[in-house]
DNA sequence: CGCAGGGTTGATGGGTATCAAGAATGGTGG
DNA sequence: CCACCATTCTTGATACCCATCAACCCTGCG
């Protein structure tokens, strides 16, 4: 990989590394299979609905999202992407599915030819279970997204949002001081959570004002966690995480 | 695997059989794979939240759905399951997640030994590329319900809950005349899209003055699937099921 | 300077929850 | 076979959460 574009696919590897166990020297060698380093600005959509998986796409800088239309033109975002984490698990079964993935800020973007990790699973198949467990904490945090769409009040799943975002960005070293980058818009959080923007809107003036979270300027800030989480209903446990829990991983 | 029980795998290699290309050998050799087939009566749980994922559980006959209950006590199912569908995939991961399986109606379960389908995959890979092609369908209809809980409002989730379960019973081969077994009470659809069990009540009824669907004793009938579609915004293709389409799968 | 996108605020209405009670349904034991 | 019970379904009344519509403000930017 040519780092011409002084950034370092970091996040992705203590990404997976807070899933499976790895070797440095397999770091190593996963690092050198990334191919391409690209930059995406914002709005730019990253990946295709009905694009080919021959490229595993993986989000190394800014924030993304994963969303569907339907024909009346409403639009449900499916997920949100923090760095380190897998635009699409569509290369797993070479399937297309119906979804894009979009900028929500200038992003940095690592794509791995599928052909070529696929090769180095089988010297290293510590490689394919890391994507395996990856894909089950991708499809846990789909399932709370659901519980939260079905059961959560408006106050509640932006507070669960939060909760799990602080969680996810911990996990790659990207919080601090209880701040992270996190660059959604108010409509594109009402589009995740199934709320009109004016109605986030609100909501996070309550949050505010109970002096739980700040946000401004694509800046998130989680002044009490542990209150959130309990507004939240929200069990960290639920996500999959099974080595990381509440704690940081740390990069040796 | 003893057929004491005169039930048949059949809808579970009806389901694979419509992912992948399957020959003769290699089903009969799947087949051989099933070590136990249970009943359940209605109500009992099949699989807890934190069994370990030592075998494939495949519901064979009857209803049954995932679900999650939150701390405050509400329940959110995630998933309804027909005959044919793997009941859990996190033996792809080998990590535990936080849902249980528990039958809506008697059922019949199959099981097969982790162990045993992983190395029968090594002389045949097309049982982990099923495996995987059924694990991507199952987000694909997982993300189409998040969609539903985001965006459509009752009488569309309904709607599209109904499009999507005869799809997939289609698949299998139990629909007949528009008609298809499904136990779920009007409580358990509610904990499925959200909706309180007297809105469900109301938003049925709506649905039968319209004549497009009928419902009673556990058995779905659409009388206008075409106009259903329509009305619940539902894209077939959208449910990732590549080489069915709307087209029945016939088997062999 | 003007414009566009995003954030904020108020007024109003609708979709759905909740509560309560009664009617069907189905299973069970006497 | 029937009486009984629990579960499910149905219906009506009321309340509230959130969507929608319509301004207006603010900020960054060409």
């Amino acid at each position: 990989m040519t780092d011409r574009n002084l950034v370092s696919i970091r996040p992705f590897l203590a990404n997976l590394a807070g899933l499976v166990r790895m070797r440095e020297e397999e770091l190593t060698h996963l690092m050198h299979l990334v191919k391409a380093l690209n930059r995406h600005t914002a709005h730019q959509h990253i990946l295709e609905e009905e694009a080919p998986s021959d490229r595993i796409v993986v989000l190394i800088q800014g924030s993304a999202c994963r969303f569907r239309r339907l024909p009346n033109g409403r639009r449900q975002i499916t997920a949100f992407l923090v760095p380190g984490d897998i635009c699409d698990y569509r290369f797993l079964s070479s399937g297309t599915v119906g979804q894009s993935v979009a900028a929500l800020s200038p992003v940095a973007v690592a794509r791995i030819p599928v052909e070529a990790f696929v090769a180095a699973s089988e010297t290293y198949p510590v490689f394919m279970r890391a994507m395996l467990s990856a894909s089950a904490v991708n499809d846990a945090i789909m399932r709370e997204w659901m519980i939260s769409l079905g059961q959560r009040n408006a106050l509640e799943r932006v507070a669960y949002l939060l909760c799990e975002l602080e969680l996810r960005m911990r996990r790659v070293g990207l919080v601090e001081d209880g701040s992270f980058s996190f660059a959604a818009t108010q409509a594109d959080l009402g589009d995740a959570l199934g709320l009109s923007s004016v109605h986030v809107n609100r909501t996070l003036q309550e949050l505010r004002r109970r002096h739980l979270v700040g946000m401004s300027k694509g800046v998130v800030t989680l002044y009490d966690v542990d209150s959130l989480g309990r507004l939240a209903l929200f069990e960290p446990h639920s996500l999959g995480y099974d080595r990381a829990g509440r704690a940081a991983v740390p990069m040796h």
